[in-house]
DNA sequence: GAGCCGTGGTA
DNA sequence: TTACCAAGGCT
């Protein structure tokens, strides 16, 4: 018991061994986890903690079996093409994870004999591995008594301790408090414990605290603000930018695929030509930006996406029975390639507006991705 | 440290 | 519809 200066009231610690209870009985069952009691492979773990990183378990899991069948060792995985790597990624976003997961591959499996480190340090070390994944894998894979803290620890013990500090000025605060509680026995369990608590209990919205095995040490609840918490500054509003996408294609069907520059917005992912992206392009103005001279067709309504920082509005114009070569990082390429290549979300909705405008509904829909 | 970097689900 | 947000990392 603990004496909270802020309102007088003596407080409980939250305890591991209560949370490793309730893990025990309420464990999820995901496709990356061993089960009870046995040690994950650190390939499973590293594979998923990168495709979870700002992703959710629904939309990663079906990705995650892809991967494991299509490349079942990191040795495999490393001896893939880029493009190819970049292809199964497709639609997952953020796509400098798909081409640090290649290069991490690549490290381990030519440095480090297919075998990942077993330290935070050395994990960090890794490209596309920071401080969050690092700590994960440790307590995961390697049974290290590591912190991972990410979006759902930070929800938690933003409420256990009553953290309301806005983030991330709260962020050292709970990283200490975390790596406090991590126990040192089963703190791969602890770690995902935590996880399974922020995802299925202290949820951002309506918790379920009756059922939370920390409802007794739980500051934010006594004090009533745990949906207050985290605190977070508020998010500056998105512009809107406007691009003009070029929909080409060839008097044997074929289409234009460009492939785009390895960094940056959508980075490495292939898709149909486009002004840069990231400028705003009058639709009015757009043509000195298509890939050749052609009789482009405006067509009708415009296409919207939105990114993090910003929505895009898309410009769709289309030329069909074009003869010309493809300009240098381009290719034709047929529809069945084009499924094959993979386009990130944001080009397969202009794709697909092309083709409905053109050729109708039903061809639209023959792009969309079909389970394996 | 703050901006950049996707996508789909939810209320 | 808008807004938030989900197992963050890099620059």
């Amino acid at each position: 018991m603990t004496l909270d200066q802020r309102n007088g009231n003596f407080v409980t610690a939250p305890s591991a061994a209560d949370l490793l209870a309730w893990y025990d009985r309420h464990r999820r069952s995901l496709p990356w986890r061993a089960p009870a009691g046995e040690r994950p492979a650190p390939y499973r773990v590293w594979l998923s903690e990168i495709m979870l990183q700002q992703t959710t378990v629904a939309a990663v899991a079906g990705y995650f079996v892809d991967f494991i069948r299509r490349w079942p060792s990191v040795e495999d995985l490393a001896a893939a093409p880029t493009e190819e790597v970049m292809s199964a990624w497709a639609g997952l976003g953020y796509y400098a994870r798909a081409r640090n997961l290649h290069a991490c591959a690549k490290v381990v499996a030519e440095e480090f004999d297919g075998r990942f480190p077993d330290t935070e340090q050395g994990l960090r070390a890794l490209p596309g591995i920071g401080p969050y994944t690092a700590g994960a894998i440790a307590a995961i894979a390697f049974d290290r008594r590591a912190a991972a803290v990410d979006g759902n620890v930070e929800r938690v013990m933003s409420r256990v301790f009553r953290v309301e500090t806005p983030m991330p000025q709260g962020k050292p605060e709970i990283r200490a408090r975390t790596e406090a509680l991590v126990p040192e026995d089963r703190p791969g369990d602890f770690a995902q414990a935590l996880m399974d608590l922020g995802a299925t209990i202290c949820t951002p919205r309506k918790p379920a605290c009756a059922l939370c095995p920390w409802m007794e040490p739980c500051q934010g609840r006594a004090a009533g603000v745990v949906e207050t918490l985290p605190r977070k500054a508020p998010k500056a509003e998105r512009p809107v930018k406007r691009a003009a996408v070029f929909w080409a294609e060839a008097p044997d069907g074929s289409v234009l695929l460009a492939r785009r520059p390895p960094k940056g917005l959508l980075g490495g992912t292939e898709g149909p030509w486009s002004s840069e992206l990231t400028s705003d392009t009058d639709p009015a103005e757009a043509l000195v930006h298509a890939p050749f001279p052609a009789d482009w067709a405006r067509l009708a309504g415009t296409v919207e996406h939105g990114f993090t920082h910003f929505t895009l509005q898309m410009t769709v114009f289309a030329a069909t029975g074009v003869a010309a070569e493809a300009p240098a990082g381009a290719r034709w390429a047929t529809l069945d390639e084009l499924k094959e290549a993979g386009l990130p979300t944001a080009l397969m909705k202009p794709a697909a507006h092309a083709l409905a405008a053109l050729h109708g509904p039903a061809a639209a829909k023959r792009l969309r991705k079909r389970p394996k």
